[in-house]
Formats: C-alpha cells, structure tokens, sequence
DNA sequence: CAGGGAGGAGACAACTCTGTCTCCCTTGAA
DNA sequence: TTCAAGGGAGACAGAGTTGTCTCCTCCCTG
C-alpha cells in the first residue's frame, strides 16, 4: 500500500500545479486544468486535497522549501569570505531573474495576488521571508556588519524591491542595482 | 448636454471602484459589486465603460494621476534643500504606509494581480514608476549625486522594497530602513 | 481468490461573473 | 411641446468556477 504523503498521482498534481500557478497566477488556473495538465481524475485530486485552498497551500510550502535550499545551496556553492557570500546572493538572484520562465517572485506573487492576507498562503510567504531574514542575519554577523538585525531589514528592501523590478520590467538588472547598494551598506557599517 | 468624459455617473462609478478595487482587490470585484456600490445602473456603468478592463484601465490611470501629485506636493510640502527632500520622501511614504485603510501600493498590487503583462494596467504601472524615477534623479542631480541615473534605480529598489514590507508584514518600518540605506547611498556618493 | 482502495472518466449541481437587452422615467434643448 | 439621450431596475444568456457523485478498472494484500 503506497503512503498517501507519497503517492506519484499527488507528486504528479502538486508539479504541476505549482508550474501551472507560477506561469499562469494561482488564480487563473483552475481545478479543471489542473486536473488535465496533471493527467489525473478531479476524483484523484480531491482525494488528495479536499479544496483548491489546501492545494495551494500545499503547494505553496512545497516551493518554498524548495526554494528556500536552492538559494542557500546556491551560495553555499559560491564559496567565499561571508562577505563575499553576502554579495554573491544577488549574482545567484540575477540568473534566477534572468531565466527565461522566471515570472516574479512566487511568494510574493501569491502574496498579492490572493488579497486576503487571512489565507493560509500569505503566512507561507511571510515565513520564508523570515527564514531569509535569519539567514542573512547569521551571514552578516559573520561578516561583521555593526548592527545585523537591522542590517537584515535593509537587506529584505533590497531582495524585495529587486524582485519586483525583474516582474515588473521583465529585466534582471534590479539584482545588480541591489548588490552595490548592499556593497555601500557593508562598507559603511 | 454634460459631456460624457465629465458626467456625474462616470465620476461616481470612477470614484466607487478604485475604492472597491483597492480595498478588496481588483480581481475580487465584480461589475454588479461596482454598480451596487455606485448607485448606479448596469446599463450605465457599461455606457461609460465598454468592458471591466476599460474600466480597470480608467480607473488606474486616474489613480496614477492622483498618486503623483499627491507624492511630489507632499515632499514639496515638506521644503528644505534637495537631500533633505530625498530623504522626506519615505517620511511621506511612511505615514502613507501607517494609514488604516492602506492595503499595498495600488500600482504594485494591480501588475501582480494580473498576471498578464500585456494587460493596459500594467503599462499604467510601468508608466508610473519611470515618473518617480525621473522625478527623483531630477532631485538627486540638484543634490549633488555623483549618478543620479543609477541613483534613481537604487531608489525604485528602495521604495519597492518598502511598500512590499508594509504590505506583507503590515508594518510601515519599511519605510524607516528604507530611509537608512538612502542616507547611506548619498553620503557614499 | 476475494475484497478494498487507488485511480480514470466524466456528468452534474450550484454558484458567480461579464455583458446584452428590454422597459420605463426624467431632463434639457430645439 | 417634442424628442433624443442619460439613467434606473433587473431579467437573462453564456461561459466559467468549485466540488460531489456515479460507474468502471486495476492492483495489492490478506
């Protein structure tokens, strides 16, 4: 008997939803294509998950673990002091940018585009933004930055304000913008 | 004969649905919410407005126009030299952010919410944030900035940044390490 | 080998949304 | 005074949505 956690039919629908709603919006998809894209029964699919909302959920915190060891692990390959690794983020960030099927940041997609930060997806989000806060916290202090909470706060604008440019004017280029801006900000503290 | 550009019910169906938009999200109104709300008859809203993307695309541009003044008059309000006017502008932002009703810059919110990018009310937004870039390298050039362009797009990471915190996290601290790393940049230029 | 659960296929109910259409009233200008 | 246009009220079509339900097949396990 396969495990329900683990069952291909529910991997296959979580796949493919999570590509469905991050090229298309999570709410321009709907049950149906998710369903057809997935080559899945709606009785399958809501076996698994019992409303569009726990599939969202569910894949929502299945990107965002996966997203959140990509980006570490992606430093982490960069080598370097902690400054260096510190800078290096926004190289890792530019080439995710700079991906043909990037199509903005999800967390932040899904954030703004289910409006009701009461939905269980919007917490999602907010908690991978700490993770990221905390780890670069961890780095800055490493580095010997003055005041690393605060420092990590600056960081979140940067990352932030980086990500919307990419979505909004379909270029990379915030990446760069925000890793001189990091640069002063080291030098300074 | 009231020219129909300037008719009272264009007006009122304008001013309803950026409110109803804005509070609850453009794709979480419907036309009969709008009409509802305006006092107004389907058959009216739909003189005025061929379609619900006229419709949204009106009322973004309205809100652009409305936006821009209210942001440059306030940093105006404020006086001072031109650096001192820089950084006023996330004193303006904050208070913008700390209102009760605030729920995400309007122009970030739309582009993320439709997803489409060919969508007008994206072009609205892009339109938007090259004019605070513009207006801000004018103000980092009388401030004496070594590169007001590249100056401009640091700040668009900035207020980015900002408004997506205040979102997110429904705090207008943003604002704050915002202003912190623009002192920073300037002082470094 | 028998039974139960996972899964495929798809009809269907119930709802919502946009946009059209009809009917009627009011107002202002020729 | 007449008549065109703006506007109010709301029915309605057509498409789309989520979620339920039935019926069938296959496969694993006891």
């Amino acid at each position: 008997m396969v495990s329900s956690e683990s069952s291909a039919a529910r991997q296959q629908i979580l796949e493919t939803a999570l590509q469905l709603f991050y090229q298309k919006g999570i709410q321009h998809v709907g049950i149906n294509e998710v369903i057809a894209a997935s080559g899945v029964a709606k009785r399958t699919l809501y076996r698994h998950f019992p409303s569009k909302d726990d599939l969202i959920l569910e894949v929502m915190r299945h990107q965002a673990r996966e997203w959140l060891t990509w980006f570490e692990d992606a430093i982490a390959r960069k080598g370097g002091t902690p400054k260096e690794q510190l800078l290096a983020t926004f190289d890792v960030l530019q080439e995710w940018y700079a991906n043909p099927n990037f199509r903005g940041c999800p967390f932040i997609n899904a954030v703004l585009e289910i409006a009701d930060a009461a939905h269980p997806a919007h917490q999602v989000s907010v908690q991978l933004r700490e993770s990221v806060r905390a780890y670069i916290m961890q780095l800055a202090s490493e580095a010997g930055v003055r005041d690393p909470a605060a420092f990590s706060q600056q960081y979140l604008l940067l990352i932030g304000g980086a990500s919307l440019m990419a979505t909004i004017e379909g270029k990379p280029a915030g990446a760069q913008y925000a890793q001189s801006t990091l640069s002063v900000l080291i030098d300074a503290s």
